[in-house]
DNA sequence: CCGAAATGTCTATTAGTATAGACAACTATA
DNA sequence: TATAGTTGTCTATACTAATAGACATTTCGG
């Protein structure tokens, strides 16, 4: 593949941001695992056909991010290399999906409030609009690498210790059996992908610029009652979303 | 909803561009469709803390790609608002799918060959590396607005005539129907989001900058014996993807 | 028919992006 | 210990993006 990669000129998007994340995506991708370093900047250059100094850019851009580290007179040394791959399925759960792609997996909880369901959130759930329900906002690491955020709603009449549960268990899964809900399972999953506002910038540690994938989603308990409505932004470079059907 | 929405500045994304992509994403959600016109120039640059002709060069923008159309003394009207909800599920096919959302839609054949199976291609396929295999390069749209081209690989030895009774029946699921296959299901989907590159901007019709949902499928017959490997490209504006478990 | 409100056009200035070339500094290897 | 290959730094120039202000033009309602 010596085919020059593909950069297009004013466009409103910078070349060298287009090139760090064509560059991003092929350290994803495996492509220069056989060496693991970014080829030299001079080569990078004439294959996206720019000059050296823009190719330069962006891969300062990548070092700020912590993906590579570039050292005078050996070359650029690819530092990290994660896309995890994130399973969707009728028993989605966060931790579990991750199992063995990370040492650790971290759920923090950002910010929890008890409010009347709107329209989307009482459709979700089925419940009258009007009627309280839960907000939990959660960001999730793996390896202290930010994954995705999400705000979760949960009706407050059957779990009204939902906040202080997650808060000492640590799981959405937990928590639902310590309130007397032993399974669950996912009966809808919707997918968008947009740029990152300035809010998930900041809580996934994004560089600007960055896409998100938005999965709005519906758990409900066996008999097909609805127990949760999540609204779940992931870094987009950091996850594969995997669909077993 | 007053308060200031988020731009970035020195991201490598130029501040019209994302501008442009945060009202395209508002018209999707149906934030103007009270008057079915977009806030004022004036009142867009005070909500995203711009200059005037900042906004007007992200207005020009969507009213290049027919999203909207500025008349002076009125305003900027809205010209089309799409976001097409595509379901993802074992019985995945594309024409079914969109069922009544769009008047129309079509599938149009850009280019075949065939070719010795390759590592990914081969392994999900569990076909040999080396033999041969169909390729069939399609480009969908719905209502003459093209929505997701694809990449998709078929056992040669199983249907040789994948091309030419596609080229007859326009459609996959009669291609395989006429070929003796007369059911299959999707048995793994992998999504991943990026910015588009230069061939599917030019083929989707995109302005550049904009995102594709990229879906790697495999689909099997009833046995699951892999008859389909394929990797689509979404145009991410227009698209949600819906996922049934 | 006037005036408010909206888009259209123009000029000028500053900051950010991209190219070009030259050379310094460092690393690894023959 | 040369030398080729690589990253680091500097200067200069041109183009794009963003801001600022002024004023023209069009539409619509009172």
């Amino acid at each position: 593949m010596n085919a020059k990669k593909a950069v297009e000129r004013q466009t409103g998007v910078a070349l060298w941001r287009q090139i760090a994340d064509l560059i991003r995506l092929s350290i994803s991708n495996g492509d220069y695992d056989q060496t693991g370093m970014v080829p030299p900047e001079i080569v990078l250059a004439a294959q996206f056909g720019v000059n050296r100094h823009t190719v330069r850019s962006a891969l300062s851009a990548l070092a700020d991010e912590g993906l590579v580290q570039a050292i005078q007179g050996r070359g650029t040394i690819i530092q990290r290399k994660e896309r995890l791959s994130f399973p969707i399925s009728r028993r989605t759960r966060f931790s579990q999906g991750l199992g063995g792609q990370a040492r650790e997996t971290e759920a923090k909880l950002l910010a929890q409030a008890v409010l009347p369901a709107a329209g989307e959130v009482a459709a979700g759930l089925k419940i009258s609009p009007g009627a309280s329900c839960i907000q939990l906002d959660l960001v999730s690491s793996a390896d202290g690498r930010p994954v995705s955020c999400s705000t979760s709603f949960f009706p407050e009449g059957r779990f009204p210790a939902m906040a202080e549960q997650f808060e000492q268990l640590r799981s959405i899964t937990k928590a639902f059996a310590a309130q007397g809900l032993a399974d669950y399972v996912r009966i809808s999953t919707e997918l968008v992908a947009r740029h990152a506002d300035a809010a998930e910038l900041a809580l996934l540690r994004l560089s600007p610029g960055a896409i998100v994938i938005e999965a709005t989603a519906i758990n409900a308990d066996p008999e097909g009652v609805p127990v949760q409505f999540s609204r779940t932004r992931f870094a987009a470079d950091r996850v594969k979303l995997k669909i077993d059907t």
